[in-house]
RNA sequence: GGAGAAAUGGCAGAGUGGUCGAAUGCACUGGUCUUGAAAACCAGCGAGGGUCACACCUCCGGGGGUUCGAAUCCCUCUUUCUCCGCCA
């Protein structure tokens, strides 16, 4: 959420801003954001002055009982008594302008970076990097879902039965290859200087709302009623909240954790040939990465992230590439979006493994994450996460562009943690 | 699941209806002293809104209520602790 300050402040860069990401009925939006906030502080300060008046005849009758000028008292009791029906209206009226002010700001997204190209839709996004050679498979390859039958390690019809589409079942190697990978990417980050942590699958609504999941995508989420608490849709949501409501101190940075969750998605309203086998699930494994910084470094931290992504499919030797997100491409609530997409040759296309985002300080905004600056004063912090990585579509990657005759060949670092060199 | 107790500033911990945004200690920051450090002493030290800056307003787990006035009384929710039950 943005501030209503930076809005005020900015307004000229906000609209622009908001053009870049083809956001409807702009002006209006933003003059009603600084019209409510006025009504709203009008209100504040209003009510200030009732509550002061009334604080004061407290006060003064307090006084009076104990001089025992019981009169006089009774007097003046009549008055506040008026002061504070007054007040009761206008705290109500300020409530309700807070209502409204937060409903209009939920509706506007972050403010693009400057490198975010403009553009509608995901052909504009712009190829920054390239790495690895697209390898040349033989005739009758397959594709990953194929695969997974051929070698009895992924079994779809099996999650059909006991759940439903988008939860498959992994089987022997299949299996001990999620173990592999997850625990592989773990290793990477830790030694990367992330803490590992275990955070709890479940979330509260209040949590919801510090990432922004809510209310906006309040569909894409499980939500389990009997207790009112939502599945995951990725470990960011539990892990930047740890930092909700949080004052830190500048020598706290930079807070760097990962962690391994499954995350579930409803992906209500997705269907169709790019949603076979894993290439969309409903409950999948991804190791995230979870930054918080000063708003100094985090666009090096940004960086810093990319690269150490790289570092990780460089190992693995999968062909990959790098976008920059364009404007209407980009997340809701993220400033600057770059996604990482392993090429599978046996489905002829790209697959997006990785999302590195910095929300600068949108989220910290909603989340109270603060820190305390050199001049003794709060200010935002930024927050910042990439997935590193997802395990569906990295082993879809892996599983077609690793196979040969003899079987899927296991990239040399993930030896050590399956204990195998080949499925077959 | 049942019974009881509790929730106060970074931490510990006073405060049971009025001048309490809150004693005190520790921690922290600045200063004096010291070759330096420690100790001692002096001063400062919660957050949010608001203001050029003051003033002023809000916040003692969350929400609601009683009262002229609530950290303090009442209701409710959440969490923690103790006991009982159940279970890994």
């Amino acid at each position: 959420m943005l501030s209503t300050t930076h809005i005020r402040d900015n307004k000229k860069q906000v609209l622009e801003g908001l053009a870049k990401r083809n956001f409807k009925d702009a002006e209006k939006t933003i003059d009603s954001v600084l019209d409510t906030d006025e009504r709203k502080r009008a209100a504040q300060t209003a009510l200030d002055q009732v509550l002061a008046e009334s604080n004061k005849l407290s006060k003064e009758i307090g006084i009076m009982f104990k001089s025992g000028e019981v009169q006089k008292a009774n007097i003046l009791k009549e008055k506040t008594s008026q002061l504070k029906e007054k007040s009761k209206e206008l705290s109500e009226l300020k409530m309700q302008m807070e209502t409204e002010l937060n409903e209009l700001l939920y509706q506007i997204p972050n403010i693009p970076h400057p490198l975010v190209p403009a553009g509608s839709s995901e052909e504009d996004n712009e190829v920054v990097f390239e790495h690895g050679e697209i390898p040349t498979l033989n005739e009758n390859a397959l594709p990953h879902w194929e695969l997974g039958k051929k070698y009895d390690i992924i079994d779809f019809d099996l999650g059909n039965k006991i759940t439903g589409a988008g939860f498959p079942v992994y089987k022997g190697k299949g299996a001990k290859l999620q173990r592999a990978l997850i625990a592989y990417f773990l290793d990477k980050n830790t030694e990367a200087g992330y803490t590992e942590v275990q955070p709890p699958l479940v979330i509260n609504e209040a949590s919801g709302y510090g990432t922004g999941q809510l209310p906006d995508k309040e569909g894409q989420m499980y939500h389990i009623g009997a207790d009112d608490l939502y599945l995951i849709p990725t470990a960011e949501v539990p892990v930047t909240n740890f930092y909700r409501d949080t004052l830190l101190k500048e020598d706290d940075f930079p807070i760097c954790n990962t962690a391994y969750t499954p995350c579930f998605r409803r992906e209500a309203g997705s269907y169709g040939s790019h949603v076979r086998g894993l290439n969309r699930l409903h409950q999948f494994d991804k190791v995230e990465i979870v930054r918080i910084e000063h708003p100094e470094n985090s666009y090096a931290a940004l960086d810093s992230m990319v690269e150490h992504v790289k570092g990780i499919l460089n190992e693995l030797g999968l062909p990959y590439r790098i976008l920059r997100l364009c404007g209407g491409d980009l997340g809701f609530t993220s400033a600057l979006t770059y996604d990482f997409e392993v090429y599978s040759t046996a489905q002829s296309r790209w697959l997006e493994i990785s999302s590195v985002s910095n929300f600068e300080t949108f989220q910290a905004n909603r989340l109270k994450l603060r820190f305390k600056n050199k001049t003794g004063k709060s200010q935002l912090a930024h927050t910042l996460n990439g997935s590193s990585l997802a395990l569906p579509r990295v082993l879809a990657g892996l599983l077609e562009n690793c196979q040969t005759e003899k079987g899927i060949v296991i990239p040399e670092v993930l030896r050590p943690y399956t204990g195998f060199e080949v499925i077959n």
